[in-house]
DNA sequence: TATTGTGCGCTAACGCCGTTAGTTTGTCAA
DNA sequence: TTGACAAACTAACGGCGTTAGCGCACAATA
């Protein structure tokens, strides 16, 4: 095969590429080297392993929810920066479920740069809440729920996990946000007192 | 190897050990194999498919959570029993991790006995919320605002997300139920309105 | 322009994985 | 006692990630 003088970076996108085409689960090296022309081994050369390489997809997957996520605030007030924020979570979930997953297998456990990344997951929704009187310990307990909620409600749609009832599952979801909005305001008030 | 008359629960029983002790990521038929003294292929004379074993566990993950909600919630009412059900969810995720994955990763989508095995899920959220004057509308984005609570939280703490603050991960948990309990509480308003 | 060194892509192989086909053999019932 | 069934076996296939070692194309240098 002639030498295309591939880099790493060439690997990357079409690894992303590949995951949002056919799905993260069958996702394999042997068939990303086949789109590039190239055999599976000669991946090797760029890459360390194919953990290194879902690791390198999980920051761009990261940094694409935060652009999302910043860009939907932006502006934005209290319940109004909050909705918008969970509307961008949600339609990033929806639209790119493949990307969306390689940030939830993310093993944040053991690597320490994911770790530090996550700080980009937080950021968008604690300048979310900025606009409630809150203090600084309930926004560290509060975006805990936020993404509890997001990533719960975005797994369990994705997995088929809403069909037992035929009620409207954007309705939940409004319900949902509603739910932490009020917990917001009911935090607020107890910061007050 | 001595013939030792194997059946299809022995099986299924030495699988759920398995993964308890390994963990799912590192779960295999000839691991599995190798724990019953037997060859790999001797197990397809007892299950069809890796993905059949599988399902099979999914089905006892199921009944065991659901067992666990319903003693949890017996005699209980209202806000005294959704507390209850998230603790026994709570500490079942946490308790049996690797048993809760399963039930994660159990492909709701296909597989119609599973999803009908979902209502053992529901089953016990219905339950709870009863005491509540809601519409039977309401219940059903409820319980599954509740699941998307609870598992966003769980499979969030168990990820390593949760690392990025120094604050108690029970306290955050307590503030995600509360939540739940006051959207609880505005839908009832709603519903007499 | 000729030479040399770097590094990209190759082949071959290893040890895993799930799975199938075909075979032996123990056990229980007729 | 014999026959049938079922449980276990061996051997093999194609997939996976990964490693070692080779050769060739290209770029920089003399």
């Amino acid at each position: 095969m002639a030498r295309q003088g591939l880099t790493r970076a060439d690997i990357i996108e079409a690894a992303i590429e590949l995951i949002e085409d056919e799905g993260l689960h069958s996702f394999s090296l042997r068939e990303l080297a086949g789109r590039l022309h190239i055999k599976a081994a000669s991946l090797y050369n760029h890459i360390k392993s194919s953990d290194e390489l879902h690791t390198e997809i999980g920051y761009y997957a990261i940094s694409e929810l935060k652009k999302a996520q910043m860009a939907a605030i932006a502006g934005k007030e209290r319940a109004e920066a909050v909705k918008s924020l969970a509307d961008a979570y949600y339609r990033f979930g929806k639209e790119r479920p493949e990307i969306y997953k390689v940030i939830l297998s993310l093993p944040m456990v053991r690597n320490e740069a994911i770790h530090t990344a996550g700080f980009d997951i937080v950021d968008p929704i604690m300048t979310a809440m900025a606009g409630y009187h809150l203090t600084r310990e309930q926004m560290m307990h509060l975006q805990r729920v936020f993404r509890s909620i997001m990533h719960g409600f975005i797994s369990q749609e994705e997995a088929g996990c809403f069909r037992q009832f035929p009620v409207d599952v954007e309705e939940s979801y409004r319900m949902a946000v509603r739910g932490f909005i009020l917990l917001l305001e009911n935090s607020e008030k107890e910061a007050r007192a």
